[in-house]
Formats: C-alpha cells, sequence, structure tokens
DNA sequence: ATGTTGACGCATG
DNA sequence: CCATGCGCCAACA
C-alpha cells in the first residue's frame, strides 16, 4: 500500500466539525508532515474530480490556511468549506485548534 | 540511479 | 510580526 493511499485513508476518519493538523496526521503514520502535505497535493493534482476525501480539515500547526497561494486550489475556498462544516475563524483567520483539532474533546 | 519538488514544522534572528 | 534555514522523505520525471 503506498503511503499516500494511507494518508488518504487516515483524513477519511476525520470527523466532520474537527480538523488535524499536518503534523498530527504524519505522527499517527509515522511519516514526515511534509509528506502528508506532498499526499493532499497530489489529490488536486491527479484528481480533478471530487474525491470524497475530507482535504479541508488538513490544517497547519497554527491552526491556518495552507493551500491559499496555490494555483490549483480557488483562494479561500479551504476556509469557506470548514466554515460550513462549523469551524469559526478568528480575526487573524486562525482557528482554535484546543477546540477543534481531532482528539480533543470540546469546551462547554 | 539521481535530482527535484513540496498543502510542513520548528528553531532562530 | 516577517524572513531564512534546515531536516525530513515519497513520488515523480
Amino acid at each position: 500500500m503506498k503511503t499516500y493511499e494511507k494518508i488518504y485513508n487516515l483524513v477519511k476518519k476525520i470527523p466532520k466539525g474537527q480538523v488535524s493538523t499536518y503534523g498530527q496526521i504524519g505522527q499517527l503514520l509515522n511519516i514526515n508532515p511534509r509528506v502528508v502535505g506532498w499526499a493532499l497535493n497530489r489529490l488536486a493534482k491527479y484528481q480533478s474530480k471530487s474525491n470524497g476525501i475530507p482535504w479541508q480539515r488538513v490544517i497547519n500547526s497554527k491552526g491556518g490556511i495552507s493551500t491559499n497561494r496555490l494555483m490549483n486550489i480557488p483562494l479561500g475556498l479551504q476556509k469557506k468549506l470548514l466554515e460550513r462544516e462549523g469551524i469559526r475563524f478568528n480575526k487573524d483567520e486562525k482557528t482554535d485548534l484546543s477546540k477543534y483539532l481531532w482528539g480533543k474533546k470540546q469546551k462547554i
């Protein structure tokens, strides 16, 4: 099984309303976070069609969006998709990872 | 086989 | 806050 397949399988498990990070995915699979980014980038490159993989739920360790500088992906798309799932962004365009990170318990 | 490419993360200035 | 630098490594060409 290819590494990127493992990554896709894991990303599929991120629950709606929560997010993960490149680092967290990498840690769980014992691979470098860079490879996680590479694998997700591959989706946009080689699979123009929708694929059922919730790629938008993977963000960077700062709680921010990393796709905005890419030509492949429309500006602001990832944020829009996440907001649609209930993720809120502060004025610095960051999410509260202590709240939304996959595996953390929700505060009341 | 060899060089290049990143949706990273962390440390440092 | 911004800018580099570097370790990292699968897949691609």
